[in-house]
DNA sequence: AACATCATTGTCAGCGCTGTCAAGACGAAG
DNA sequence: CTTCGTCTTGACAGCGCTGACAATGATGTT
């Protein structure tokens, strides 16, 4: 820093100024600066950043979390924003199953282990009230991916889930279906209610009034089979199963050639996430592609810019991915 | 730390000195020391420690690889020991397909952008040469998992995959099957070509001499399918099929299925690594259990704990595991 | 007993940066 | 032309720890 300051011909406080994008720097210093730290290809020192200042130059990305897709893809772009922003990154797998008082055991001591600038959220502690709660107290910012309740209590990056689950909705309809059925996610998740209920609401703007079967996947691939093997035996058989997310999809297809049944002549059988495993499964899902990595991204990016107005909520696209699981109904 | 000191009655430098286990230390000043650690609840400013000191407390891990199930299994291990020992973990993704010169510019973007204590590589950056020869120049430490080539080159974490695939061999043997076939790994990977060999030597071992068609499934689910519809068409069509990751056989039976082949009755199915694909199929399958996390975190430790006599190769178990996907021939 | 040797403990500067505070520059208002 | 306020820049201490070196005490040697 010192031979940035010296070629720039300015003090160290005034590089340091610029680094950190301070507020009364003028035009002309700033790019003396800038051209210096190119000329010298500068890079500032992270430990020593985080021991002079209050910053600590480290997020948290907090996971409780069974999908290991899901989970990668949030922190490959997590990851990313960190490292553009010389922060570093730290995970933390917490059980958010247990009572409040050992939550917040597990809370304390991992903050007492090293401070951090803030953390990132992923479903379902999104909307755990117990962490929310905890963090708040400890004055720790924190970002949310895909909160359900109390939106407005945090910066938040999201998508419309419940626009999602209707397109795939209308997909299903212009294709022809007329009896469909639902697999459900966990209730502590709130994105699983929100695609539930967007797809139900979208059939009946449709017009389509018959009852539609629901059963709970709880977004894993063993109670998607079980999940599907239920709604495979119901009269009249549904032609098209809608579930909240790929795991549990890719269940139900087992469960469709266990009964016999070819996806998608027999049955047309849907996604939602288009994570790996939609791809990991023949034929390959039609599912609603959920930009989690720049989820992720996203996310981080809200954490670490500072002057961002409070508590925005940061919405992204989604897209549908029709791909072999879904076609018109032979019945 | 200077509350440390003066509960314990000792310098700053002593405290120092126990924390980073230097020897020249008494037992009765470790002693108390420590007990004034523990009631003070202190733990050390990794910034500061590593500002002052030589090391910089950061792991580095490196990728190249698709599977997000093994990365992420890997990365947890590694994630598990970092911590433990107080360490920052930062991720590469490195793309080794590129040429040397651009290799060597990726690597140096990677080292200026932050020092390392050291990398954790993972296959099949393992045995690229020219991804060792730019380390060892730069005199970066690093610890490889399942090293092929120079294993006595540096550190290493391994399972026995010839072993493994022995194992699997004397199993379908044993359950009475007599024509094989093998699902290949890519050439880069050096445990591909050990499983390979190892399943058939073992079955050369146990006397069979027929030949064992093999097809190439690029450890990948979309290539396993294009080799396992090769496979099943040859004559004899093979009661057993041997892939050399689960990806592969999570193709294998689709392309069993495709072919209206019921796995296990007409073909037996089996992978290697037993990562989360194994229970992503149905029927589950029977593959070797590689304990990847574990793997991960003997790695950070190898190359955090610097008292090992030099370039250790840790050995890990190895276990068969039996699902479903395997059933005596019926033919 | 005097001295060399080594194990143990302590002193202190300084790692590279930022926060605090003060000084300088400049323009507007009186 | 002075006075004041605002904007811009700089000087300097010190964040919490470790490395180099000094000091002290214990042990062995002649």
């Amino acid at each position: 820093m010192e031979d940035v300051a010296r070629l720039a011909g300015v003090s160290l406080k005034s590089v340091s100024r610029v680094i950190n994008g301070e507020p009364h720097v003028s035009a002309k210093l700033r790019v003396k600066v800038e051209a210096a730290i190119a000329e010298l290809n500068y890079v500032p020192d992270t430990a020593a950043r985080s021991l002079a200042g209050s910053r600590a130059f480290i997020v948290g990305l907090l996971f409780d979390n069974p999908s290991p897709n899901y989970t990668m893809n949030i922190q490959t772009g997590v990851y990313e924003a960190c490292r553009d922003s010389q922060h570093h990154l730290r995970i933390d797998n917490i059980d958010s199953t247990v009572p409040r008082e050992e939550l917040e055991a597990q809370l304390s001591a991992m903050l007492r282990n090293s401070r951090c600038d803030g953390f990132v959220l992923t479903p379902p502690l999104t909307d755990n009230v117990v962490l929310l709660d905890f963090l708040d107290r400890s004055g720790i910012r924190y970002v949310r991916i895909a909160p359900d309740i109390q939106p407005e209590r945090s910066p938040g990056v999201f998508i419309d889930d419940a626009a999602g689950a209707a397109a795939m909705a209308r997909h299903l309809w212009d294709l022809g279906h007329r009896h469909f059925a639902i697999v459900c996610g966990p209730d502590s998740h709130g994105a699983a209610g929100r695609r539930k209920q967007g797809f139900i609401d979208e059939l009946r703007t449709l017009g389509f009034t018959d009852p539609i079967p629901e059963e709970s996947g709880g977004f894993s691939f063993e109670l998607g089979i079980g999940a599907g093997a239920r709604l495979l035996a119901q009269t009249p058989r549904p032609t098209a199963i809608f579930a909240a997310n790929d795991d549990s999809a890719a269940g139900v297809m087992v469960a469709c050639s266990q009964a016999g049944l070819n996806v998608p002549r027999d049955v047309s059988v849907c996604g939602f996430d288009d994570s790996w495993v939609a791809k990991s499964v023949w034929p390959y899902l039609t599912t609603v592609c959920q930009p989690i990595e720049e989820m992720g991204r996203a996310a981080a990016l809200l954490l670490l810019r500072r002057d961002e107005p409070e508590n925005v909520l940061h919405k992204l696209d989604f897209h549908l991915v029709v791909r072999d699981s879904t076609a018109p109904p032979t019945r």
